[in-house]
DNA sequence: ATAATTTATGTTGTGTACAATCTAATTGTG
DNA sequence: CACAATTAGATTGTACACAACATAAATTAT
């Protein structure tokens, strides 16, 4: 039953730039992790933080667009990060669809120990800045074609 | 309350690195939704049947190392690949702490319908085969590098 | 050979992701 | 104004991901 090695090249696991890219993020989850912890704070928490900390009292939706995230994610998370008292979440009163979000305190405060993390991150990579940045740059092109051939 | 752009750099998301690889593999997930949809497969589903398209009969731990996920992963996502008819698993005899995979004849079957999945995904990248593995091989260096770290 | 350790897998609990569906609020059009 | 269409969020259900723990089999160390 078993088999050795396809020929199907297209098929072959180690070809695939997908998987580079699904086995990366995994990666940067791992090394994030205990980062976080000391935070309180999931990966995709501290994305979302991180959009409070450039410019909070935004709609759900805002924040959505900008990680690429929809209700379905953001509504669980946000309860959580308001039960961990780093969030408030308020009913807009010009427009009562949306819920505001804002940081108490506490999640203001949160930047000051978060300031120490992307340091650790850019010592794991054990790379330049510079690469990172080219680096970057070309991923976030491919991930924005990939986006507009959805949006088609 | 209402922050404006903080001078903060190192915080800023569309600085992070991380989050061009997290948002990226997000985007790779949904173009591939559909073309999986048809196969009946997730994406990790795929992944795993990329393995064991190569090579099968191999116990779970093979499989995680070349994916790098744990049993906590793979066990239910196996145990519905199974429920699916695609794979069988058997506990191997010589050790009989192992479980191994094999493919079923659907299992086996289901990897003409994958052929063209690749190429789709080539052409959702919209970009040269020569660009797309030049990038992979950078990514995929950098996850050796966070996963050395981590090893430590 | 027997105890101690390691290894492979499974289980449980928490937290994403996202499709599909729902409700309530707003907007567009005649 | 009336009313259909759209929009923002929330909810439900399925499927990862992984830590922490449990169990049984194999290995080793004595």
């Amino acid at each position: 039953m078993a088999k050795k090695y396809s020929a199907d090249f297209p098929l072959r696991l180690d070809n695939q730039i997908c998987f580079a890219v699904y086995s990366a993020a995994h990666a940067f989850n791992r090394v994030y992790k205990p980062l976080l912890d000391r935070l309180g704070l999931t990966y995709p928490q501290y994305l979302v933080m991180l959009v409070l900390w450039e410019r909070d009292g935004v709609p759900v939706k805002a924040i959505g667009e900008r990680l690429f995230l929809d209700s379905g994610t953001l509504t669980p998370l946000l309860k959580r990060l308001e039960a961990a008292e780093l969030i408030k979440r308020t009913r807009s009163t010009e427009d009562e669809r949306q819920v505001l979000i804002a940081l108490t305190a506490k999640g203001e405060q949160l930047r000051e120990k978060a300031r120490a993390v992307p340091e650790s991150i850019l010592a794991a990579s054990d790379c330049s800045v510079g690469e990172l940045v080219a680096l970057k740059s070309e991923i976030v092109a491919l991930r924005d074609r990939l986006n507009a051939v959805l949006g088609e």
